[in-house]
DNA sequence: TTGTAAGCGTTATCAG
DNA sequence: CTGATAACGCTTACAA
């Protein structure tokens, strides 16, 4: 197994010094070398097949020129857009993206951590969207590392944080459902630690409160399908009159919902209208098309990133709050009340 | 901005040498230092808040400990079950995965493949699919580093593959439209860049043949829904009959095929039933529900992993082919012919 | 414009 | 069991 090619070995059939090779190289310092030994170095390297060895190079920059994007749940549809717009952005400045699932785990959320740690990541982008895992933001103020959250309701210890406006969504969710005649909504919420799940059903509360329509929130144990599914449950249990509407903490709930009101012999619309959270890919391809509140994913995900670089940047970071722009997708799983 | 503490900081609150150090906090070498001074070390380690750093260390080792993982596209909500998989095996023995999106971009699958290069990955796990790249398989192939190829047909020069079983997969398919009495069948394949489309559409030409039915075979210009909506568009303008019942290259082709055709008029399954393959995430919730061919994706990814790893292990490779079984799953989008 | 030399933070080898 | 030392491959003052 033959030793990979290094810098002195371009150096040598270059004729020149290694340090000339690095200049050479190197966009920044490639002007101050003469024209004739950059062909020579260029030449000598490609007939080598030389790869610069990015962590000789890190280790005497101390910069990895290397982003940690941690998320929950890679399954979860949204995330590869928002990742999308992050490796759009990043790439185009010469970042990698580490891309690092915790699982919702704490223990595989703080080894993913240690982790990126470990490699000397430049900077975060937090979107975990959990509000009580102070862990990573710690750990990153410790390390001196910028960061950037996504999706998460309130600053978390002034940094930067970009999401949809979810009060919003929500209000044109409710105007929606309001429109086609509804006057018994139910908010199956997420869980009470993600961020959103907060500002959601708080604007719901007072949206449907000032509609003066009966209405009562259920918190999901998770943003899933099975979790949806459980909430369906509930609502069926409950005692009294099912609800005509239902808005879900996102698409994936409002999946589980459907499943298991289909299951009841429920239909959705036809019995009862079900409205999702986010937009996620294929939503429109569902069983109903899903009514759903469009979030901009891959520009959540691109904004971050140029906040992130800013920082890194600026080598220090301001708690700015980006809050994009939603709108309400009206398909197929909401119709009027008794229609 | 404080400097980030170094071994050295750790070894001198510790008051010993830092190679003491190395050896204390490294599971392999842990042995070899005294129990007192192992506490000692670890203590003033956590008092510092020290994270090694990953480059330096790998600079020495020539480990990085990464693995790269090259897929054609995120947004393919076939590749993150597949990435689980992986991860789930590479976490477990410590390393990182490193996921690179190619967007099915010639310059972007070299320009993050010369990225993955440059950070030393330990071995990569190639997803495109792509017959005619031999790009990446190449270079890895000269950098010397080990390669285990997921869902390519024809082996490419000795890598080891795992896959799953295509031509039985379409075995099933046919078999179960035979059985629902139909007798003109077409197959959306995918493009013929594509192994999975050679194997598959050969197992289709061979069984449809077989069965004496009428066939025929369209090739998509990707493995999209876009590409299927256009497929549809062919088979509807096609003079003569429309089949009744279509394979797909995949589940994305059949969305793309159910969309074009219910524009159409034509409901599935009772106008035309339609069979997917890969069964991705959500399959279940479409509308219809996908009747599709089962690949055990995360299984796929954790098979390529273990091969991947006994490479690297074994410091060479052997060409084996693991094909991991399908199986038909029978859900709303198709039916008897007429019915 | 190019060469020299030091050093980034580890681990491996060799002594003690 | 622990310490000293060199080396991994690169960039960057500084000197020529």
């Amino acid at each position: 197994m033959p030793r990979r090619v290094t810098i002195d070995d371009v150096a040598r059939l270059a004729e020149v010094h290694k340090a000339t090779v690095s200049r050479a190289l190197n966009a920044q310092t490639r002007d101050q070398v003469n024209a004739e030994t950059l062909k020579r170095v260029k030449r000598a390297a490609r007939q080598l097949g030389y790869v610069p060895n990015a962590m000789a190079r890190g280790l005497r920059t101390s910069r990895s020129m290397t982003i940690g994007v941690i998320i929950p749940d890679l399954m979860n549809p949204i995330f590869p857009p928002i990742i999308r717009g992050i490796e759009h952005v990043l790439q185009a400045q010469g970042y990698t993206v580490l891309i690092a699932n915790t699982d919702s785990h704490d223990d595989v959320e703080i080894s993913v951590l240690e982790s990126l740690l470990q490699r000397r990541v430049d900077g975060f982008i937090l979107a975990t969207g959990r509000l009580d895992d102070h862990t990573v933001i710690d750990e990153a103020t410790a390390a001196d590392v910028p960061v950037v959250l996504v999706n998460r309701g309130a600053g978390m210890g002034g940094f930067p944080l970009v999401s949809g406006d979810n009060a919003h969504g929500i209000d044109l969710a409710l105007a929606h459902l309001l429109d086609l005649g509804h006057r018994h909504i139910v908010h199956a919420a997420g869980p009470l630690n993600f961020s959103t799940t907060r500002s959601r059903a708080e604007a719901f509360e007072v949206a449907a409160t000032k509609a003066g329509v009966e209405h009562g929130t259920i918190y999901a144990s998770g943003l899933t399908i099975e979790a949806g599914f459980d909430v369906a449950d509930q609502i069926l249990a409950g005692r009294g009159r099912c609800p005509t509407a239902l808005v879900a903490g996102n698409d994936l709930v409002a999946l589980g919902l459907i499943r298991r009101l289909r299951a009841e012999g429920l239909r959705c619309p036809e019995d009862v209208s079900v409205v999702g959270f986010n937009d996620m890919p294929f939503a429109e391809d569902f069983w109903p098309p899903l009514t759903t509140v469009h979030m901009p994913l891959r520009e959540i995900g691109a904004e971050a990133a140029r906040l992130l670089l800013r920082g890194i940047d600026a080598g220090e970071q301001e708690g700015v709050t980006v809050t994009l722009p939603v709108s309400l997708l009206v398909r197929g799983s909401t119709a009027a009340v008794g229609g």
